[in-house]
This record gives C-alpha cells, sequence and structure tokens, in this order.
DNA sequence: AAATGAAGCCTACAAGTGTAGTCTATAATT
DNA sequence: AATTATAGACTACACTTGTAGGCTTCATTT
C-alpha cells in the first residue's frame, strides 16, 4: 500500500505524530464507526498548553504535504487521519540514523547502547528473551 | 574538557567528519609529530569526486563555527582537527534518536532492532557476549 | 442583530542545510 | 616575468524547520 514519501517527520512533527498514533490505536480498541482521526482541539488538548495553535496547524499542513497525514473535511473540526503506521515510520528513522551514524551496521549500533548503560535491568532482561529466540 | 557545543552536526556533515576521525585515528596509530588535522585537499581525496570543493569547504567552515573542528592555519593546505570524539558525538546521536523517536527508551529500540531482523549472526552472537556481562 | 469565540486558511520570517559560483591570493610552470 | 593551477574566503540561493501573526467564517451568547 503505502504512499511514496520523499520526505521525513521533523523533529517536531514527530511530537505531533506521536500523539495521532496514540490516539488512534486508543480509539481502534475502543473501535467506533467512522469517529476515525483526531481534530485539532482534541490534539491541541493532548500536546498540552506550550503549543501554539498556528504552529500546529502549519505542522498538520505540512504533515499532509508531506503525505504522512490525510485531512477529512466533512466534520465541523476536521479530521486528521494518519496515513503510515508507526511501525513504519519507526523502521525508516532507525535505517536513515544506522546509515547516517553507524554506517548502517545494527550490531555497531545496538552494542554501543548495551555497552554505554542505556539499557535498564528490565530491558536487559526483555532483551535476552529475545535474543533466545533467534536462530 | 568538551567545549560546550548548542549545534548538531548535520546530515552531510557527519560524511565529512567520518572521514576526519578516521583519518586521525590512522595517524594515532602512525603517530607523528604535529601532522595532526587533515587538509581539505586530502579529505577531498578521501570522499571521492562527487564532492564539490566549495561545498566542502562550507561545511568544513560551519562545523568550525560549530565547534566541532578547529583550522591550523600555520601550514599551507590549513589542517583541519577535530575537537571531538567520534564517541561522545555517537552518544549524543543515539540520545536525540532515542528521545525522538523512542520516548527515550533504549529498551524498546534495541528490541525493534532485534525483532526486525535488522541484526547479522554475528551481532546476535557478539550481543549476547556483552549481555552476559552485565549485571 | 451585535459581539464573542473558535476553527481554518494564508503569509511571514529567521535559522539551518545542501550546493555551488566568484574572486583573490599564492604557488608552480612555461 | 607571464600563465596557470590551487587553496581559501565570501556570497548566493533554494528549501526545510520552528514559530507565530492576521484575516475570514461560522456558530454562539448577549
Amino acid at each position: 500500500m503505502e504512499r511514496e514519501r520523499t520526505t521525513k517527520i521533523s523533529e517536531s512533527e514527530w511530537q505531533i505524530m506521536e500523539q495521532i498514533w496514540a490516539y488512534q490505536e486508543s480509539m481502534d480498541s475502543g473501535n467506533q464507526a467512522d469517529g476515525y482521526g483526531i481534530t485539532q482541539p482534541a490534539l491541541m488538548e493532548l500536546l498540552g498548553k506550550k503549543w501554539n495553535k498556528n504552529t500546529v496547524h502549519t505542522f498538520l499542513k505540512r504533515l499532509c504535504e508531506k503525505g504522512f497525514l490525510e485531512v477529512v473535511r466533512d466534520t465541523s473540526p476536521h479530521r486528521y487521519v494518519s496515513l503510515v503506521s508507526r511501525e513504519v515510520c519507526e523502521k525508516e528513522e532507525r535505517r536513515s540514523f544506522l546509515d547516517r551514524v553507524y554506517q548502517g551496521s545494527a550490531g555497531r549500533m545496538v552494542a554501543a547502547f548495551v555497552r554505554d548503560g542505556d539499557l535498564s535491568e528490565e530491558d536487559v532482561k526483555e532483551l535476552r528473551k529475545l535474543l533466545e529466540g533467534f536462530k
């Protein structure tokens, strides 16, 4: 499926997408008709007070232009729906981060995280389990 | 030690730093007097033909302004010396990547890498070893 | 109806990024 | 000395990103 996007989600834009994904997920479980997509007011609510209305609007517009969101204009406060899953975006980010900083070597990179003590005991335990189930 | 930097190394700038670090490392082993720092011509050589001279110069200048490099102007082709280790920069990048995409959770992130099969068998083996030596 | 207010649209603008042309010293050649 | 590469400095410019000020329109509330 996946529309071809060329651009990336910027730092701030991620914070917007973050909320939209979370919101959509929460809706998925509650599952109701077409209440799909978040309205800007609702989004503002989730984002908290530090965000200016117009700023958020700009980001939403740009995210639409970039092909990450879609606006549904048939309800009063319009609704924004994400067109790409968080998983896919995360994956793209990982790739580009990896290529930029670690010449694409996931191994070097994960090792750095582990070595650097960035992981909690929880994380380590979890990770061990994951590695076991690995051929 | 560490000069305070506020800005980050951009995508393209990383490719420059990459070479400079590598070069410096190779010099460290060979260890000779103050032949420290790479010249632009030498850098161009390492970067390959796709880079325009002026473009590279711009990046070098910016990296100096940002406090990542220093120019030594007492030799004919000036010499550029890195002021920050690759390790430190990598760490900063990891942090910002983590915060942006994984809300700072290294665990979630490493798990994603593992789960996604981004790791080679080599990597996995290496990783297991690392995790063993972990309290 | 008049005044308020929220929702949406457009415009602006400074800072950062990728790319590269131009001009000027300076050193190497003819 | 005149000519030609080179190295370095400066300038330019389009595009992206973060931020936000206006203006217009409905839908409310006096």
